[in-house]
DNA sequence: GGGTTGACCAATG
DNA sequence: TCATTGGCCAACC
């Protein structure tokens, strides 16, 4: 696990819009280097100064360890969440590979 | 070097 | 929708 790999994944997350989230695969996949779990563990060790709460699992369901803050974050946000209390995945998720103006094209 | 675990993912019943 | 299974990559014992 090098540095470098770390502040790609902070890079990515710190570039996810405000009221969007994306996912520890999608990061993966952005990468292209080793796999969800591994940006789980940066995130888990060096995702403190960044905003952790925009990061989901593949189902929009809150990962581990994301208390009542990441819900309050959502709130805040309007982020678009789920009955479950789950994030609506399928409405806020952003694509990495996005140059970060998802409504730009309308 | 082998077994287990982790802020995971996708397929299957 | 939930639980289980196999796969994934790196770290730890």
């Amino acid at each position: 696990m090098d540095d470098e790999y770390v502040e790609q994944v902070l890079r990515i997350v710190e570039r996810v819009p405000r009221g969007r989230v994306t996912t520890y695969g999608l990061i993966a996949e952005a990468l292209g280097r080793c796999g969800p779990r591994q940006v789980g563990a940066v995130m888990a060790a060096y995702g403190g100064p960044v905003p952790w709460w925009r990061v989901v699992r593949a189902d929009g369901s809150l990962p581990a360890s994301h208390g009542p803050e990441a819900h309050q974050e959502y709130l805040a946000e309007d982020t678009p969440l789920r009955p479950s209390g789950a994030v609506d995945i399928r409405a806020a998720v952003w694509l990495p590979d996005d140059d970060g103006y998802p409504q730009a094209s309308r």
